[in-house]
DNA sequence: AGTATAGTTGAACAAGTGTTCAACTATCAA
DNA sequence: TTGATAGTTGAACACTTGTTCAACTATACT
């Protein structure tokens, strides 16, 4: 009643493909990298800043307007995204000016939306 | 001092090019749908099960082994897939057995993969 | 200088998430 | 029936995350 909650370590597991597939297990820093990645894409708001941004570039006042969120809201998500390099801004005057920095988001983006779509 | 936390309804912002991306914006419907699919993905033990599951048909047991994690931890996440229709199983025996049920979900995590590794 | 606009940021809070623990079902074997 | 194995599930817990609020910087204008 303890082994239970622990690590299988039965020996009626199929050892050697167990083992095949742990060779072949990504590693825990590709892993890691996909789920951050993943990670950004698993909020909406982030998600809608991201499907804005591939049509224009955009001030934080814009896509506070478009989404209907605060623009602190936005800022912090902004943040996020410029922390994982996947926006740029440039600023003009007063304005921040964001667009997108990675075409392989764009990518994965789409073909998110592909399989939602079909 | 109060307008700054609301959403942005200042009159300079640019009214047309906020309109247009407005329109062209994702339903909420949609991007729930994706946050889901990507949500799915940005933990590391589903991730690393469906990994594996790429690999071979395995049962509860083989992918605790395999990830290093509690049969109960696995089962929880199983469990996740199953209810996204990403994983299907067979009975056999005292044995439940794993595997992907969608070409989609592959896809999306070899565009992952790819991003991570270029 | 003073005022207004645009945006950023830290703290606090609420909501969501993943793991563990313990109890449970189901199947098989003696 | 009893005992062991395989897996599931609900509750509790710790941890993470997104938003709000309030204070802040920066730029522009008078």
């Amino acid at each position: 009643m303890k082994q239970q909650q622990d690590v299988c370590e039965v020996k009626s597991v199929d050892t050697t493909k167990v083992e095949v597939v742990k060779k072949a297990m990504l590693s825990d820093k590709d892993a890691l990298h996909l789920t951050e990645i993943f990670g950004v894409l698993s909020d909406t708001t982030r998600l809608k800043i991201i499907y804005a941004l591939t049509k224009e570039e955009l001030c934080v006042c814009d896509i506070s307007s478009i989404l209907g969120c605060s623009i602190s809201a936005v800022s912090h998500q902004l943040r996020i995204l410029r922390n994982m390099r996947l926006v740029k801004f440039r600023k003009e005057a007063k304005r921040v000016y964001y667009s997108l920095d990675d075409r392989h988001i764009n990518r994965l983006f789409n073909e998110g939306l592909k399989h939602v779509r079909e």
